[in-house]
DNA sequence: ATATTTTATATGTTACAACATAGAATGTAT
DNA sequence: ATACATTCTATGTTGTAACATATAAAATAT
């Protein structure tokens, strides 16, 4: 549905638009994209930083540092994302040894299992953009890039 | 800056791709409005909330609903948003004598100041996209909107 | 070796999203 | 008129973002 039939307001201008059709879309997907989570009862941030913890699995343990810098979100709050994991026994933390400044994260057994166990989810986000023509993606991702593109 | 040198991280496709671009956009867009936003003392959602006040002054006061009805997530916790406009003064809340579940919620002039001084956030939120040619983002508009179409 | 700076993490605060539930007022059915 | 359903708002909970500050350990300077 075009924007302006989803939201009571009025655009001052194009720019302004297409601003809060950007907030509008993510905010959508990001909500599909939850519930397909909330069934293994894990929270967006929550499964991304199992993901990270089983995609460097080989370089296991991870610092908390070494997660946070793999986040969309550089400032994610790492430390405590964490706390909830061990806290349901989804990854292990110990002081390291080498540095005792670091915390040593990997994730368990029990942890592995659940990702695997939610590998529709990973389908879903795949999902998400399905309505664009692979070109379409495509120029999605030049548009968005540009928009970055600050001096 | 290209999606794939901002993240350290490598996507499945391009449609995952073009999900975490999104998501990565709108957070920055969003953080440096709310750069703007935040030497003037308000919140996000608390600057949409005076903004609905104020675009709809003539038909004041609004009830709690109608306000929600008007924001971008539909599902806003517009009673706590309200509350603390209400705390600092930019709001005023009575109950509704016509229908007393309902609460008449109008902006004060302190908050119609506060807004007019802000003047500067909304010329700020027209430039967050002032990369793209008025050609492309019809065309992001356009894009996005179809990734919303489902069936 | 001691003092200073930097790094890694933790913790406290405020604001919010998403959800569930509660309560009062209103509308509707009988 | 009374019972039941619906509407509107408030409130409680959990998870997170953004920010500031704290603290311990490590690195560096002197």
């Amino acid at each position: 549905m075009k924007i302006e039939d989803e939201i009571k307001g009025r655009f001052r201008n194009e720019y302004h638009k297409g601003l809060i059709n950007l907030t509008f879309t993510c905010r959508q997907l990001s909500y599909e994209f939850y519930q397909s989570l909330k069934e293994h009862g894990l929270a967006e941030q929550q499964y991304n930083v199992l993901r990270i913890l089983r995609g460097f699995r080989s370089g296991a343990p991870l610092s908390i540092g070494f997660i946070k810098e793999r986040m969309l979100d550089r400032n994610s709050d790492v430390s405590r994302i964490i706390e909830r994991l061990f806290e349901k026994g989804l990854v292990s933390r110990k002081e390291n040894p080498g540095d005792r400044r670091q915390k040593s994260v990997s994730i368990t057994d029990k942890g592995i299992k659940l990702l695997d166990s939610m590998y529709g989810c990973e389908k879903k986000a795949d999902t998400l953009l399905d309505n664009l023509t692979p070109a379409e993606v495509a120029e999605l991702n030049r548009l968005l890039d540009k928009i970055r593109e600050k001096e």
